[in-house]
DNA sequence: GATGAATGAGAATTCATTCAT
DNA sequence: GATGAATGAATTCTCATTCAT
């Protein structure tokens, strides 16, 4: 599953330089998307480019790798959400989380879906961090908390609305997409459920939710 | 106010030739965003770059003059929808519209906020935009069909967060940004109001909510 | 001799045009040299540049023929100076004729010498004012106002000299070649003479003295 | 002072690149200018463009430098010909200095007073080198070889014309300039001395003496 | 005959990726 | 193993020249 480089013996050196590449370029990517040069992690990570091209032989690669990292944490803080007790807090932290991935970290939104998306195995913890989401919505539904006609991928894509703008607005107005959400909130409740368009939407097709905002080279 | 090269009697190719890169570049910027090369449009278009470069002296003067069009479409269409009589209808409507523009078009949602916006008189028209939405939030809140807590900014940001979605979803789950709609036009209800998080959003700072993805030209 | 166009007959309003066209060509090539585009002598003749490429195959067909028609002025008005009585006066007249030309035109300093100056008959023009130039210098130093071991080239090559700083300094200092004029002229006297260095340049190397500014085409 | 990159230990081979660009990019603008393209430089360099450009990322970057290079040996030679004791010699070596830089190399004229001469420190040794030929005139005007009634500014006016009349013959008549200085050697002679026209020109219009053919960067 | 339009070649620059030390 | 260096492909833009109306 996992697409990072597993020379068993690392040399010492060799494994530090993997880990300042690594954090490098999560914090470029994060703040400036997936067209940040490969240079620019370079220079953050104090490493020349082709240090960085030996581990990983294509900007693709890279990455994947830190997206795949960026997931793994991301399906371990939802998981650990939506084990709480209580239906309706725990389907407000599983919000908050999902959101929160969105706004600090570009590469999130624009990855998901695109051909990189598909080539490696995030699509896997991408379904894994899902069926926590699922099993958050249902408890609540199942409580009563949340208007049983909203399907997962209705609520998914509620979260990646919000996820969007927030991030689009995190400089700025830091705080704005809590209000939007609170609203979504309100929405969700099921006594004010009025009956909701079409038929609900298949799963598979959030993929696409996250489509890279430039044609993937 | 219109940026377009009105050489007031163009020949009959040049003009067709004109409305060629015009289509052209509406599609592929709509399709893949401002980054798309005048080369794909000049491809598209069946002309040479030189042959655009003519027109629109820059990429910038191309890429206003399609957003331009684009908001101007808008403008009018939001105007219609705000006018009608019923206040719950047309609030539906204006919704409607703002985010189709979204899911239908990259560029609009890149484009706000960004030099180019300000460089041409589409903050403007954006402006004019923006008082429709507000005349039809106004009557709905005075008609007593929405909250009276949710402010312009909030509207307008869960409109472009629906939108934003929306556009990723376009090609693989068209309608799927409706069923969102539903539930935040329930959440947008007065009998369900809770308190919303913070303070409201001074409307000036959406403009970052449409930055562009990359450094700003 | 001339690569003026010959249609003997031309319609009114062509010769108009053509007219139109060697003046906004000589305004324009006059102030920013050779490099002006096609373009801009259009715009400013109020014609289409293909009405140019009709008359003028090629950008430096137009280049010669106005320098050409410059030529012919500036050897009518060399002739008459050199015409005049007085060997000092004559001489003098004919240094300001001589420098004025490279003052007031970016484009003459820029050609002679050139592919262009040998592709046409402009060196044989030029061989008549060099011609002027010469009985005024020679009447001077027979008058013994001019010390007799300066040679034509050295002459010329003074009025060159003199006249490129003066077109450098046009605008912002006009008048300034004028007192390196006078330092020049004192130079000449007879009663001064010193030795000059090496010997007499052959004045066939005196076309190199014009080579434009860039590489030509 | 320096806008030479200085890495300071260069792998020995891109030692050995820079060096080569930087010969190349010295002969081919001197040969021909700030209009050469960078393409002509790579080429005689044996390098692809895209080396160039890591070193220089501008094309200014590159003519700055080399520029810079060039006024420094300028200023060099300059101090020690204006130390010599005896004053005429000093003068003439000065001159013969001065007229030089303009002769070999095309690019000192073309770049003094544009935009890339203020960018850079340029005309800080422009301005020492303009020290060193006022010491040198003053001294010899002091010891009453040259006429008192010569500026510095009309002394540097002096030294550009045979300059710019000694480049363009370079090739074809390498000393015929020469024969030009002694006759404003002669000139400069205080026996001689008929009054000046006009009053003298400020020395800050000279900046203009070197602007560039071309509209200026 | 005249014109605006179209184009192809070239220029500066950037960047992922490969190579030599 | 690591690195800085080199490069080729792509991008925006310009301009002399040819073409279609």
């Amino acid at each position: 599953m996992s697409t990072l480089p597993r020379h068993d013996h690392l040399r010492a050196d060799a494994q530090r330089n993997l880990d300042l590449i690594l954090a490098a370029a999560a914090e470029i990517f994060a703040e400036q998307g997936g067209e940040a040069s490969v240079a620019a992690v370079a220079e953050r990570a104090g490493v020349g480019t082709a240090t960085i091209f030996r581990r990983f032989p294509t900007k693709d690669d890279l990455l994947a790798t830190i997206i795949e990292r960026r997931f793994q944490r991301l399906a371990e803080d939802t998981r650990r959400a939506a084990a709480i007790a209580e239906p309706g807090e725990a389907l407000r932290q599983v919000m908050l989380i999902s959101i929160a991935s969105y706004v600090e970290d570009r590469l999130i939104a624009e990855t998901i879906g695109t051909p990189l998306f598909h080539r490696t195995g995030l699509h896997e913890l991408w379904a894994e961090v899902t069926s926590y989401k699922e099993r958050a919505l249902h408890h609540a539904q199942a409580d009563g908390q949340v208007r049983p006609d909203v399907t997962l991928a209705d609520f998914s894509l509620l979260l990646a609305a919000i996820g969007f703008v927030g991030q689009r607005l995190d400089t700025d107005a830091p705080d704005a997409w809590r209000r939007c959400l609170d609203i979504v909130l309100d929405g969700l409740r099921p006594e004010v459920a009025r009956p909701l368009f079409g038929a609900p939407v298949a799963l598979r097709h959030l993929a696409a939710l996250h489509d890279s905002d430039e044609a993937h080279r």
